[in-house]
DNA sequence: CCGTATCCCTAACGATACTG
DNA sequence: CAGTATCGTTAGGGATACGG
């Protein structure tokens, strides 16, 4: 006990859980293309390379469950959806920025590790 | 095309699966915990809530195929294996610590919007 | 258009036992 | 101590078909 003077993030089950639920496979690049503006559920699909409407459906959900998202519901005929970030979900766009410009950023570096550990691996 | 100045982080499937391999339900926490000091093998497991010997196995070489930590073998007896986290990893610390800061101080308003979202499931 | 329902398959996980 | 190996279960994901 020296300097810790921030209470150390000992994170709870609860929240493992939470941060599991939107930082998931899709969850974050659903989360980045509505922080953009708000979609509708055909054009999400679109946006998002190879994701099923199953899998874009469940992620959805998670994200509402989770107040990420908000989901409008359009009277029209046929029916249209509109997805649209939260107020909470806008909290959380610096770090989702922040996050895909270090993937990017770090992609060949992380290239170069992949190639050695697998090299690694083959010889032994 | 008004003033994006940096790059749009369009993520390509392999910055996603990276993403996927290093923000999963394990991996956090262990870097969590590395950035703190190094570890070895079982006082990591003994850190982290409840993950099995066969899944911190498996988060450490995915996180160490990646380049984000370090393996390394000390040669006592019985064999010491101590895991540290790499300086590809360290640039990350910051914003894992402002994810986990952020889940903590959000938790409250997330427990809100599920139990609205599962009231309004229930009531339908 | 926006989903839900179904089938199927595989990747992940926990539990347990065993090795250098 | 630090794993590997195996087994059985289960959650997630794709494909497809159908409904409001």
């Amino acid at each position: 006990m020296t300097d810790t003077a921030i209470a150390p993030p000992q994170l709870t089950g609860e929240q493992r859980e939470f941060l599991d639920q939107i930082l998931d496979k899709w969850s974050l690049q659903v989360l980045d293309k509505l922080c953009e503006r708000p979609r509708r559920f055909n054009e999400l699909r679109r946006a998002i390379p190879v994701v099923t409407q199953k899998s874009l459906t469940a992620t959805l959900r998670r994200l509402e469950r989770n107040g990420m998202i908000e989901r409008v519901v359009i009277g029209t005929r046929p029916v249209a959806v509109e997805y649209r970030i939260s107020a909470l979900g806008e909290t959380l766009q610096d770090l989702i920025d922040a996050l895909l410009g270090w993937a990017s950023s770090n992609m060949d570096e992380v290239r170069q590790a992949r190639g050695r550990f697998d090299d690694e691996a083959g010889e032994a």
